[in-house]
DNA sequence: TAGATTGTTAATCGATTAACAATC
DNA sequence: TAGATTGTTAATCGATTAACAATC
């Protein structure tokens, strides 16, 4: 039964249903049942199905799920068959590494530019997207459909930079920076989403005490 | 009342809690209740005293908590307390950029080297850390001790630098591939932590959708 | 058709919130 | 002391699992 409000951790798991589809996709496996699904995924196909079961009905009685199609579905859930302008704040060595590595298109986005504040980086091309100068991003923002911000300035910098983003009418920022930026209440529809680099590694620090 | 087992819910708190607290603290605040503190996390004031009370009883009635040794008390819970040797595996642009700009220590961590195969950061040093050979990974935990790995190559490679690091019984992964990694049944207790970039991006994306 | 497997309803489990006696 | 606030027990809420009729 579709469902309107979707909880978190349904929401947290379709990014892994996608690359296990796909994956099968690219083994040339056409058909899956939830409990091989399951299987593969370690979730019960009880899950499978409860979590599927809140966008539609994808799969068939006797045969189960077809890959391509439940993989397209999900993609298309996750908004990943648009190309939704980005841009990408702090050009330092990690905002470097995600212009030169990071698949944006794959994941639904078209980097269209980045921005810094030092005037090494500022005019240089980097895989293909120019750096500009941070003092005409709100013009920048004016000008181009932007729907994602990535935040990969200084911490001390987060911010006074969301808050800019934001007054700009941003979507969503894309928060690298060891810091919970806040979205002012009048603007609670942009969207924060953080990878918190330490939080990560200090759980792994946790789950790897002795406490035999 | 001390738990046995702590729920992941709460563990992937607790580097939160710290990051708070740690503010206070460098604001100058001596004291803060399970009140104020939810106020600024975001988190009802039972949620905070269940959580802490996981561990122990680090509150005074009619007082609160004292900043300081809440802040000690939960580092030492991540474990932050001490030093725990650190490789990396996997020197491309955001090899690099972790080595560069992440502070492993103040997580607990020493980056002691780093590995790649290919010949032009072979020997080369970054932020203080030499790049080696990763042939000689084997040669070099054995002889170190290190608990955990930074997980920094090319997708397709990544089950094989797995396998490598788990028969030289490496405690913990910190993998940064998009690839789901399996630590084989007889090395169960090796954890695998993922920081999954698409995954993040995708669930912003899905978050960001018009559903107006 | 018979077997397989779905989508959904009900049952269980776990996490969050509320309430409150204990006590600083 | 009186007010504040804890730690813990009980109540609620939500997410996961189990069961099963429907049906391909």
């Amino acid at each position: 039964m579709r469902k309107d409000k979707i909880s978190n951790a349904v929401i947290r798991r379709l990014p892994r249903y996608c690359r296990n589809l796909e994956a099968l996709r690219r083994d040339g496996v056409e058909r899956i049942s939830s409990s091989a699904l399951g299987r593969n995924m370690g979730l019960t196909a009880s899950q499978i199905r409860q979590d599927l079961s809140c966008f539609g009905e994808f799969g068939q009685q006797g045969y189960g799920y077809n890959v391509e199609s439940l993989y397209q579905e999900i993609r298309e859930i996750l908004g990943m068959h648009r190309q939704r302008g980005a841009i990408l704040v702090g050009v330092g060595n990690l905002g470097r590494a995600l212009m030169r590595n990071f698949d944006f298109a794959s994941s639904g986005f078209d980097l269209q530019a980045a921005f810094d504040i030092q005037p090494e980086v500022i005019g240089r091309e980097i895989h293909g997207v120019t750096v500009r100068d941070a003092a005409g991003m709100e013009e920048y923002l004016e000008a181009h459909d932007v729907a994602v911000a990535v935040l990969t300035v200084p911490q001390q910098h987060a911010q006074r930079v969301t808050d800019r983003l934001v007054a700009c009418g941003i979507r969503g920022i894309w928060n690298f920076t060891n810091f919970d930026v806040e979205v002012p209440e009048e603007h609670a529809d942009v969207v924060v989403e953080s990878i918190h680099f330490s939080d990560s590694l200090q759980v792994l620090s946790y789950l790897i005490r002795d406490n035999a």
